[in-house]
DNA sequence: AGTCACACGTGACAC
DNA sequence: TGTGTCACGTGTGAC
């Protein structure tokens, strides 16, 4: 029992052994010395294996060089997280995955709601489906807008809502780097119904016509669902 | 040359070797089997080693759950990432490292410019500094109203400049979950100066008093810097 | 050929 | 103590 402690300590494989370190290969294997062409020979190691020990040094180097380079990535990932440098490198991707997922569900949320601007020039007016006020024969729709800002987009949108004598329920505008975006709820008069829509529909496109006149985009849309 | 050849592949170190397995870390080293004190007894290993046989094969297989345990949260990033399945661990996680740096400075963009409504009630209203309409003697400055939302927030917001003579140059109105941020760049008159600044913000102060009267709130500011 | 990347078993170290 | 993590050298398959 303490012999094959003090055996253990005694070869424990350190880098600066004196044996020459790319034999071990073979040597590894040799305890099946009955069956070895060179059984008990350390020092007289088999003739003519430059070759394969350069080849053996180069990959335990490459091997290393690899180890490194992941273990530079993990420690990027540290820093960008919070975590100290002591977290279990199983731990550390654990958390990882975790954040990537929540950042990817925040973007996803953010970026499908419409309330940034996009880049493309759109216009969607689309009914609510049923109308929100008692069943009196108003209708309700949202009407969304995404373009270049102006200073004196909005004006002209009221200016458009009044002539049509929609009112307005409730507006959504962001404006982000130069590109606006302009949600509309809106409702008709009591007497007035569908036509209001494609009125407004048009009002809209030449709105977003004159105002790209220098500067041409992608319009999506109009789109129209009742 | 040949010898050794066929002498590694005979002794490939395969999963399902005749000789127990534990007993290689011993016999791994000896080759230098001149100290050994069991030389050349592969078949009769050192008596009594039972626990350390057991422990080693313990080790060793912690050892594989540790590595299955990385590999398949490195699998779960792949899934994460625009990858294959064949991507290299290193550029994997270089891959990740990117990503989420740009996410990261993508939230930050979007969260630290105000554009979204916070939880929290807040009035700011600040200057921009010097004055961008050539020295006429007209104060620009930024004032920000964050706040529960409510359908006459903007009547009210206009009628408030309207009465203090100041003209809005620029706004950003953001709704989001019922809570609403503005934000106003506003000019005063060319005769009238700094009071304004007071003037407003006591004016959002007071309606902002008045729309939280039912729900209360903590009120960050008002700020004021010239 | 030779290079690359991966999984494995093992010694060392920590708590 | 054992239990877990890490770096290392190595075998091996893929291209």
């Amino acid at each position: 029992m303490e012999n094959s402690d003090d055996l253990f300590h005694f070869l424990s494989n350190t880098n600066d052994s004196f044996f020459p370190e790319p034999a071990s290969s073979i040597m590894q294997q040799s305890f099946s010395s009955s069956f070895s062409y060179y059984p008990l020979q350390p020092f007289n190691a088999p003739p003519h294996q430059d070759k394969a020990l350069a080849a053996l040094r180069n990959h335990k180097e490459a091997e290393k060089r690899r180890r490194e380079r992941i273990n530079a990535h993990l420690n990027k990932l540290r820093t960008l997280l919070p975590c100290n440098s002591k977290t279990d490198k199983a731990s550390l991707l654990a958390k990882v995955v975790e954040r990537l997922k929540e950042l990817k569900q925040q973007m996803s949320e953010i970026t499908q709601s419409e309330t940034f601007p996009s880049e493309n020039d759109e216009i969607s007016v689309l009914s609510t489906g049923g109308d929100g006020s008692g069943g009196d024969g108003r209708l309700i729709f949202k009407a969304s807008l995404c373009c270049e800002d102006r200073s004196d987009l909005i004006p002209d949108l009221v200016g458009i809502l009044k002539s049509l004598h929609l009112t307005t329920l409730r507006a959504e505008i962001a404006t982000l780097g130069g590109r606006t975006r302009n949600v509309l709820v809106v409702a008709t008069d009591k007497d007035r119904s569908v036509e209001s829509i494609h009125f407004l529909q048009n009002s809209l496109h030449t709105l977003l016509q004159h105002n790209g006149a220098s500067k041409r985009r992608r319009v999506v849309g109009p789109n129209f669902i009742v």
